[in-house]
DNA sequence: TGGTTGACGGTGG
DNA sequence: TCCACCGCCAACC
């Protein structure tokens, strides 16, 4: 099993969290390493969601739909062209190495500061 | 217990 | 537009 934390009780609930949120993200869609941090809870923990992304053993998380800010593709297993081909599949337009309609496709996410 | 790593984010040059 | 530096957070050794 990959269940080897370190930090029992502690924020392992997190990552857990993280990959709920990846899981939510809907075919043909986005979301940066800060978006899923931040609606995990930590909108500064994007390195760390990174690390969690990295784990990624579960088939249920589309860990291939989150990417770097600015609509680049960040890392991934491997290449980046395998994780490009699967959003491209999804319906995701790609300029180069950055998404086309990256703010079309990206996932909305709640700002503290939008405050009506 | 403490230090290093890493699929990042943002700013500056 | 691209590269480099610094900052933040969780997991691993």
């Amino acid at each position: 099993m990959t269940t080897k934390r370190r930090s029992p009780g502690i924020p392992a609930e997190f990552a857990r969290r993280v990959l709920t949120v990846v899981r939510r993200i809907p075919r043909g869609r986005v979301a940066t390493y800060g978006d899923v941090a931040a609606l995990a809870g930590r909108p500064r923990a994007s390195r760390a969601v990174g690390n969690i992304m990295r784990n990624c053993a579960a088939p249920d998380v589309p860990c291939h739909r989150v990417i770097a800010a600015g609509g680049r593709l960040g890392g991934y297993g491997g290449q980046e062209i395998t994780k490009r081909s699967m959003l491209a599949q999804e319906g995701v337009l790609f300029h180069g190495r950055r998404i086309a309609d990256f703010r079309t496709v990206r996932v909305k996410v709640p700002s503290r500061r939008s405050r009506s």
